[in-house]
DNA sequence: TCTGGGGTCCTAGGACCC
DNA sequence: TCTGGGGTCCTAGGACCC
């Protein structure tokens, strides 16, 4: 029996935490630049704003609605995170953290009322975490999600579902009619796993509902769709497919990508940009005990502009896998070279670490060449880099290419309604007052 | 004027091997 | 006239997720 836990209107709820007079109000969490609506809150939801809405669209509402919107404060939701997951983790044997704002538990081996306990989990993290959730229980970890997404349909929406599956909805305490009724209500695009493409594909074939995919033969739907589909359809069915991945593994591929605050066209301008993106690609990189065998480097225009496009991306193999900051920023600036093209007003760059080896199982060498010993220093330069700003704060010590005057970095992005960083960072405590 | 960032997995097809 | 069979590895691209 699998759990699957997921804050409400995640990032919103992590601003109200510290801004109770958000509550009952519609907000809006905005995406790096300002650029479009990422999380909403129900109030900003029945105003009818979508996600993804860009955000000059929705700012007549300020005014009309008296809509809030919010630059995205990422370290105030991931350090949030963190202390939801380790709440989280004492439900049940074993935690998939599945995203920021959701986690997978195994609840094998957890006697007792489980729908008791998920209402006393939701309730526990809202007192001691500030943060509102759904809980859903399932045999499968599909069926979870399914549930979740039942719990939180019932709770905000009524009439679809049974009122007494708001909050918490265990699938295993349904009764066989219960379970198939909730599963017809469902259309199958809301099913985990079924996207935009394949849920269009299963309506004209008369799929409309979970129930109708769940009903489906696994082997046939392996014939005529994919193996992955297959795998929801017996997860739909019971039958446990897909596993829960603890964490602890590392990730397979890293990425730092950012849009711009303005177009940039000069090469040295995008230096400096892609120089952050690798440096930071290289901390997350150490972060995990990393190394990576090849670095990409990406460019584009913006494809909302009506202005010649462009977009290259260059794959850059190091000469041996590292974790190096200096080894990773010449990798990419080479790669960036490669993939330039003048004349074009660029709107976004990043940088990926690909081909990632553990620290424990990383490939030996030949010494074909004697004059060029494998270098130390680097690695025990970058390890110094991570504890100086570790110690000292974000940037104390970087990379040249990354330009002296941050300030005047032409891309850097715009963040015009950014919170404080309440809890990590001691300048922006904050203040109770008497 | 103004539209995010970061991931995973699977498949098909080409290059190459014997 | 007539030209096999079986396999691996890599990459690009698609679909999905939050």
């Amino acid at each position: 029996m699998y759990a699957l836990i997921d804050g409400n209107n995640f990032y919103v709820s992590c601003e109200r935490v510290f801004r109770p007079d958000l509550r009952g109000r519609p907000v809006v969490v905005l995406s790096n630049n300002d650029g479009c609506a990422i999380s909403r809150s129900n109030e900003a939801k029945a105003l009818g704003i979508r996600m993804g809405a860009p955000w000059y669209q929705l700012r007549p509402l300020v005014q009309s609605h008296g809509l809030v919107a919010l630059s995205a404060n990422f370290a105030l939701y991931g350090d949030m995170s963190d202390r939801m997951m380790s709440l989280l983790a004492t439900l049940g044997a074993q935690q998939e953290v599945y995203s920021i704002d959701e986690c997978f538990v195994d609840l094998a081996g957890v006697g007792g009322d489980l729908t008791q306990r998920g209402h006393r989990m939701r309730e526990q993290l809202l007192q001691w975490v500030g943060i509102p959730s759904c809980v859903g229980i399932g045999p499968t970890k599909t069926l979870a999600k399914l549930a979740n997404h039942i719990a939180k349909t019932a709770t905000y929406q009524s009439g679809r579902y049974p009122a007494q599956l708001a909050q918490v909805c265990n699938l295993s305490a349904l009764s066989p009619s219960a379970w198939q009724a909730v599963l017809a209500a469902t259309r199958v695009g809301e099913v985990w796993g079924v996207g935009r493409r394949l849920g269009a594909q299963l309506e004209a074939y008369g799929i409309r509902s979970a129930l109708d995919l769940a009903q489906l033969d696994p082997t046939t739907v392996r014939r005529r769709w994919s193996v992955v589909l297959e795998r929801t359809v017996r997860e739909l069915q019971g039958t446990a497919s897909i596993e829960l991945e603890e964490g602890g593994h590392g990730k397979r591929q890293i990425a730092v990508t950012r849009s711009f605050g303005q177009p940039v066209t000069a090469l040295p301008d995008l230096e400096e940009a892609v120089t952050v993106f690798a440096s930071r690609a290289a901390e997350k990189l150490r972060r995990q005990h990393g190394a990576a065998a090849q670095v990409m480097t990406y460019i584009r225009t913006s494809p909302f502009r009506q202005a010649p496009q462009y977009s290259r991306a260059s794959v850059m193999p190091l000469q041996r896998p590292s974790g190096e900051t200096g080894a990773i920023v010449r990798a990419a600036l080479a790669g960036l070279r490669a993939a330039y093209r003048p004349g074009f007003s660029y709107a976004k760059a990043g940088v990926f670490l690909l081909d990632l080896q553990t620290g424990e199982a990383q490939q030996g060498e030949l010494g074909f060449d004697e004059r060029e010993p494998v270098p130390r220093h680097g690695a025990r330069l970058s390890n110094v880099l991570d504890r100086l700003n570790q110690r000292y704060g974000q940037d104390t010590v970087f990379v040249a290419s990354a330009g002296l005057g941050g300030v005047q970095r032409v891309w850097s992005m715009k963040q015009e309604h950014r919170s404080p960083r309440y809890t990590t960072c001691w300048n922006e405590l904050p203040v109770a007052h008497a």
